[in-house]
DNA sequence: CTGAAAGCGCTAACAT
DNA sequence: ATGTTAGCGCTTTCAG
């Protein structure tokens, strides 16, 4: 049996109120000498308080829990050093947890979350699976982060669509002329709106785009290495990747049809992790803030916690194209080696 | 104020008790009449019952803790989810946790766990700090993972040494005479049997180790940039790194100065992470069954939640050499474009 | 300045 | 088959 407060109030010889008072440092009414003699004892013995009992009462337990849809990709991981250190400054602990991008489990641990007694969550919102209007079920104040969810705005995200645009206008600019799309699941909000972005600029410069050479499928390298197998034999000089881990595996998988970026074929990343610029070629991508957002999104819900009447906005943060290897002019102004 | 049990039971029309019992599923006890009745009223209302409370008095939540040193890094990151999904199959929730390598991070982690009565901890300690022997003040069953610590032995291992000496014993067979090592923390466990398993292969074929091509620093792709500034100038012809991450940013930084692997210079990895077969050139490296090992550690805390007496034995993992593009034979037979 | 006692929501004997 | 009751460890009025 682990030591309790009584225990610690019986050796005091005082009540175990007198015990709480000074465990919780209020100030007012408990003498100086109960007090150091009280804190002498807990130290000695070893007293680790019972936070769930205590948060029983208090309702309180300064927690907090961030579920995203998958920590092997450094975009969220990113995102959850953020979250992580922004929380403990404040003296919050994080529960992380993945939702592998599925409804299912997100529902499962916001409720394991909110049963647990965590004061906020941020979620990132899966994206596989029909979400009903209404069963976001959320018991504790949520922040949102990356992707938005209809009748829940608050929360931080960048301009997609506007991201995408800027890519696409730079192989176009640089003399593209036909353009492959590859991106994640159709049915993500994000997805869509960068898909969005593609298009319009396609079609702010005259460009027709062609739906056959647009492909749907996973946020993940594998996604890219398969959708290679197509674009080797489409007639396109560029491809536009919804974020960098399909990109990534997009030029590994056109290697081995032959198929060299950028020589042979453009290609655009998003989110600028530290992968596309290692490596080889380095990907021109379209930089999110990460580390401000996952800063922002968390003291958003710190003041939510605070007040949760509060009516808190979101915001938008806006991206920047970066520029390096893995895009060149076509017609190639040097011809291929 | 959320709805409690006592809701339910007076709308009922039963005593608490009863509700608990169907909540429950304690077959006996309960008409099937009022059973179907409570479960009604229970859905009607969406009741959800407060997991804190229960917790107080079973002792049990039915959750696990996962801590890892850095989330960013696919190996750990590829343990969490055999870990999740170990514990998924099993009914746990997992609550991972990024210790950030650092040993105080850890410690407020394995107490933040405990204290929200996590009923055991999958832990992969961090090697950052200095630890007392004693202080690892467990609170609920741990078992280990990747890295031992002196005293508490229930977890599961690679034989480092072994692994690296795999991968030197390549390089020298293919060649190679002066080599420089890429570790991560020299305090690191692993980081040290792999520099013996290294150090080991070279005296086995009678090759001098020169303590000034060995280099260390963190686990991270960083680190293999920063490292490739010296590496570059060495007179060696390969390099032997202590993870994939270093491996990955040492190709990347030696490319800056100049330096094609594995033209210049042959590489190895080691974890067998996936962007070490999509990087170009894939890399040669040491594979760890990391699915494996996190299923067999989760399922082994299993065992010790449920009898916290037995003797449970660690489990020691072979690894294995996976030959890919980023290491050849020297001097080379071909040369170099 | 300190103590007594109620109660947070639930479970688990023990009664009935 | 169901109800009563005593806690789990803590905080928090309210008294003294």
């Amino acid at each position: 049996m682990r030591l309790t407060i009584k225990h610690i109030a019986q050796m005091a010889g005082v009540s175990n109120a007198t015990v709480s008072r000074v465990i919780n440092n209020r100030d007012a009414g408990v003498g100086e000498d109960t007090r150091q003699r009280i804190k002498q004892i807990i130290r000695e013995q070893g007293y680790r308080i019972n936070v769930i009992a205590k948060s029983m009462v208090t309702r309180r337990t300064n927690s907090i829990g961030l579920i995203i849809p998958d920590v092997s990709n450094p975009f969220f991981s990113d995102i959850a050093k953020s979250v992580e250190a922004t929380a403990e400054a404040s003296g919050f602990t994080v529960f992380l947890c993945n939702s592998d991008d599925t409804l299912e489990r997100e529902r499962r641990y916001i409720s394991a979350l909110g049963d647990r007694g965590v004061d906020g969550i941020v979620l990132v919102p899966a994206s596989i699976g029909t979400r009903e209007p209404d069963d976001l079920g959320f018991i504790v104040p949520v922040v949102l982060m990356d992707r938005p969810l209809s009748g829940r705005n608050v929360g931080v995200y960048i301009d997609n669509a506007h991201g995408e645009y800027l890519a696409t206008e730079l192989l176009i600019k640089e003399g593209h002329r036909k353009l492959a799309f590859c991106g994640g699941l159709r049915s993500d909000h994000n997805v869509a709106n960068r898909f969005k972005g593609f298009r319009q600029a396609c079609s702010d410069y005259g460009i027709e785009v062609n739906e056959d050479t647009c492909l749907f499928g996973e946020f993940t390298v594998q996604a890219g290495i398969s959708h290679s197998e197509q674009i080797a034999v489409m007639d396109v000089s560029a491809c536009v990747c919804a974020n960098d881990l399909i990109a990534l595996g997009l030029i590994a998988g056109l290697k081995k049809f032959g198929k060299l970026v950028p020589n042979d074929i453009s290609v655009t990343g998003f989110d600028n992790i530290l992968l596309s610029e290692i490596n080889s070629p380095s990907i021109t991508t379209v930089r999110q803030p990460t580390i401000e957002m996952g800063a922002i999104a968390t003291r958003m819900l710190f003041d939510l916690i605070e007040k949760p009447e509060l009516k808190i906005l979101s915001k938008v943060f806006q991206t920047e194209l970066v520029i390096r290897d893995s895009t060149r002019p076509f017609p190639a102004s040097q011809p291929s080696l």
